[in-house]
DNA sequence: TGTCAAACATACGCTAGCGTATGGAGTAGG
DNA sequence: CCTACTCCATACGCTAGCGTATGTTTGACA
């Protein structure tokens, strides 16, 4: 009715999302300072008139990538821990998916999101938005395992914890052994 | 012999420090794309002629901040864990010097340096010396509490994991509970 | 088939920051 | 005193990137 046009219904999102697609790839190689709308327009071979017709500005662009980011982490974790299983084994599963050689990708992109949070408002209120429900369903699993809800909620902060600051430690110092003998105390029941 | 003047050996080193602490002060505020000359400059209310005469380029004072800070952090876990006390105290009171709100600035700096050293090979080289050197001396804590070699290694890796790693989540998120209860785990004896 | 709006292209002005070139003040030594 | 060197100031050119203004194409729809 409001709309004359179909065509103006037909995909709304879809052409901004691969901004928002190559955004998150500029994110997770060189931070927030290399996504730079001009680099974006060449490396997807359009010109920035495209930009500025989907976005207001580049900050439009950041806002959007921190929400697709934000409502994909949730709906994974809600996936990921949601399922069937033992806990401890859906508690390795997770932490399979921030090792550093798998999903290397989706680590960077965690990390630059992480950094940009602690001078953006924006970013620090998707980050809370995600760590809330990641503590949540993980703090589940650990009470599961048999800790208090006190102390499981601990642990899900200390795994969390530890995913996130082992990528950030000199990768040769951090050997397998090490890092499978850490897991394995994280995972530890009570 | 080579100088003719005096004056030419009296301090070389420390006209340029000024330089590199309000580089490590921008860094801990707004990262390393924060480390801009000019601006640099006008916060010490001097001119960039004075930066060109000490520095070649820019890259040259990140080189010069990379070197200071890791020769500081070195020189810092050196003396931390080399004097007396319980090895448990001490490393209680290491983790106490990475809590949220005391160190704010070094803390700061730390994760700015580890962001770049994702991408940046001397940044990458800087964080590798301090971490083998934390890591041998913290081993050795975590080997006086009674671990084994490899699990005293493993713990080292995992108690600066949990240091920085906690800093990067929401900061309500982890309450000081589960804080105290997570280094008490750390910190626990075989 | 002509119209209209979506989606992109083109061209422009503007600013921040890098690096250079050159000038000038101070100072120590001869 | 005057020379030479250190240290900083001034002034300039240059580029990358932001945002705007204005074409140009394409496809749906009456």
């Amino acid at each position: 009715m409001a709309r004359k046009h179909k065509a103006a219904q037909r995909s709304p999102r879809l052409d901004s999302a691969i901004w928002i697609e190559a955004a998150l790839e500029a994110l997770a190689n060189g931070g927030v300072e290399a996504v730079r709308v001009e680099p974006l327009a060449k490396a997807l071979a359009i010109t920035k008139g495209s930009f500025y017709w989907h976005f207001v500005d580049r900050r439009a662009l950041i806002d959007a990538m921190l929400a697709s980011w934000s409502q994909g982490r949730i709906a994974a974790i809600r996936q990921q821990s949601g399922g069937a299983g033992a806990p401890d084994m859906r508690l390795r599963h997770l932490a399979e998916l921030y090792t550093r050689h798998a999903n290397m990708r989706g680590l960077a992109i965690e990390l630059s999101i992480r950094a940009l949070a602690r001078s953006d408002a924006r970013a620090a209120e998707a980050v809370r938005a995600v760590d809330s429900e990641r503590l949540k369903q993980v703090g589940q699993l650990f009470g599961a395992l048999g800790w208090t809800a006190a102390d499981a909620q601990a642990r899900a902060v200390l795994f969390y914890s530890y995913l996130f600051g082992e990528s950030l430690l000199d990768a040769k110092a951090v050997t397998v052994r090490a890092r499978e003998t850490a897991i394995r105390a994280l995972l530890a029941p009570p």
